[in-house]
DNA sequence: CTAGATGCTTGATGAACTCAAGCAACGAGG
DNA sequence: CCTCGTTGCTTGAGTTCATCAAGCATCTAG
């Protein structure tokens, strides 16, 4: 995705020997994960030529979903996904369906060529595997159980 | 940052009693994770007139940074973090410092206000302070933890 | 002191994003 | 029925984000 072939300097986080995290302890390692994920997909879409938006579109749609709930899951504008969703479907990736019930609405579905191109791009995201890698089985597990906490599914 | 009072339909994550999250499992739960984030503090930032991407940069600026440092941080183009300082340089939120020690660096530094901004941006990102909150003590802990872990400050 | 790296900027181009406006289709209340 | 307000998507204009190719200045080795 880009040509940064240098050297980190990095920013730290406290270590906090016994006392509780604050919000903004938290704020900052979650923004840190955070953007660890996202570069790592970044990289990992650009190789099936994507970019880090579409690969987080395609990512949404393990179900069908009606472009205005794309916009509520990309936190953008509906007026965005209209453009976004013209590009996935001109690469063949996904493809627009009328809703029967209800004719003002789109429903957009993966390919199977999309669904592919998720699996390939999380097959490549190494850093992010490697830093899974970084726990034990113990760590694994509570770490999913966490993230589950802090979003449950009507969170989205 | 947009108008999206859209119902949200909830993409399910796997509940997995007894046996182990497989990277794929974790992939899916630090998107949801990750995603809640920058949805956050996008419409944090927009509040305070900053897009996200903005936003993000001031995150990273609790020490001065190279410009060249702030694309790797940011996995992208150095050309296009000028254009980037240039618009938070317009706002008065950074300012550009040649380095003494090597004039071919200029050191991006937040200004007093560029600071504020980020705490008020923090203060205000109510869902993931809600999202923390879902936590209790120990659990803040453990995640605390885990995110150190999975991000030590090499990997930045 | 030259030769090659490295750090930043510029210019051109395309993707992502917002807002305002518009059309089509739904869903009430007369 | 049939307006009327709402909702879902698209279009068009304009900004920001992001890339690449090129260029200039500065540092670093040899």
């Amino acid at each position: 995705m880009s040509r940064t072939p240098a050297p980190h300097p990095a920013p730290e986080t406290p270590d906090l020997k016994g006392s509780d995290p604050t919000h903004v302890d938290l704020l900052e390692r979650l923004a840190r994960a955070a953007a660890g994920y996202y570069r790592d997909l970044a990289a990992a879409a650009a190789v099936q030529g994507l970019t880090m938006t579409q690969a987080k579109m395609l990512i949404l749609l393990r179900q069908p979903l009606p472009m205005r709930a794309l916009a509520g899951l990309l936190a953008c504008d509906a007026s965005n996904i209209t453009g976004l969703v013209d590009r996935l479907e001109a690469h063949g990736l996904v493809s627009r369906h009328l809703d029967p019930a209800d004719r003002r609405i789109k429903n957009v579905v993966a390919t199977e060529k999309g669904l592919e191109a998720v699996r390939v791009i999380r097959a490549d995201m190494r850093a992010t595997s490697a830093a899974f890698n970084r726990l034990d089985d113990e760590g694994r597990r509570s770490l999913y159980e966490l993230l589950g906490r802090l979003h449950p599914d009507e969170t989205v």
